[in-house]
DNA sequence: ACATTAAGTGATT
DNA sequence: AATCACTTAATGT
């Protein structure tokens, strides 16, 4: 069986399905900042995290990107389950946030695999769901909170999927991923430096109230 | 020691 | 909150 299938999947999956996953996956390691599938690609594969996570995200007219949620430990991705229902484009482009593992499934196996198990098609509805509830906070996020806000959530979000409360980036990264100057970003956490949230360093950033 | 890149800051809009 | 223009600090060669 393959390392890290049963630890994640055991309790959700029944033993004939992990058997499949087991068979018809491939096993697959990449390491952060890997480019999984690009916007307009075809989806052949539907991925299952066993460890580390992904950035799934949009891009707008201008290439500015969007971060629309992570994939974490024991999380699969809706967007390519839709892809199997008929549509064979990404909408959206995946890079591993951080050291990742994973089990590539073909999406050929899903119409079957959603017939024959009930935990399959729980999963992918629960995924499904989670996936949702996330776009809607960010959207949420994006509508709602000022700046400053924003940006201590990016922090927070990012130390809990590196699970590490020190974070390596830029300022002017940031910047690109909420879509405002650098300048803007370094006074923001100076301010949240100023109130003990964080501590700065160059590329490395400490999240202190987690 | 020098060049490059990251970060901090005042002033202006 | 964005931009400019400039300074200072950290890091690589």
């Amino acid at each position: 069986m393959k390392e890290g299938l049963l630890e994640n999947y055991n309790n959700i999956l029944e033993a004939e399905l992990l058997q499949e996953i087991n068979s018809f996956g491939k096993y697959k390691k990449v390491k952060a900042g890997t480019l999984l599938i690009d916007i307009g690609q075809e989806v052949t594969q539907m991925p299952l995290l066993l460890s580390g996570a992904i950035k799934i995200m949009q891009e707008d007219e201008n290439e500015e990107e969007l971060i629309l949620y992570y994939l974490e430990q024991g999380d699969t991705c809706a967007i390519t389950l839709s892809c199997c229902l008929g549509l064979k484009k990404s909408k959206i482009r995946a890079v591993a946030e951080t050291d990742t593992t994973l089990i590539m499934l073909p999406i050929a196996l899903m119409s079957q695999w959603m017939k024959k198990y009930i935990s399959w098609q729980n999963f992918v509805l629960e995924s499904y769901n989670e996936r949702l509830n996330e776009m809607l906070e960010a959207i949420n996020t994006l509508a709602f909170y000022k700046l400053d806000e924003r940006l201590f959530k990016y922090l927070r979000d990012k130390a809990m999927v590196n699970k590490n409360e020190i974070i390596q980036v830029t300022h002017q990264e940031i910047a690109n991923d909420l879509h405002t100057s650098r300048v803007v970003v370094s006074r923001l956490l100076k301010a949240l430096e100023r109130e003990k949230k964080i501590l700065l360093k160059r590329n490395q950033i400490q999240v202190l109230a987690l």
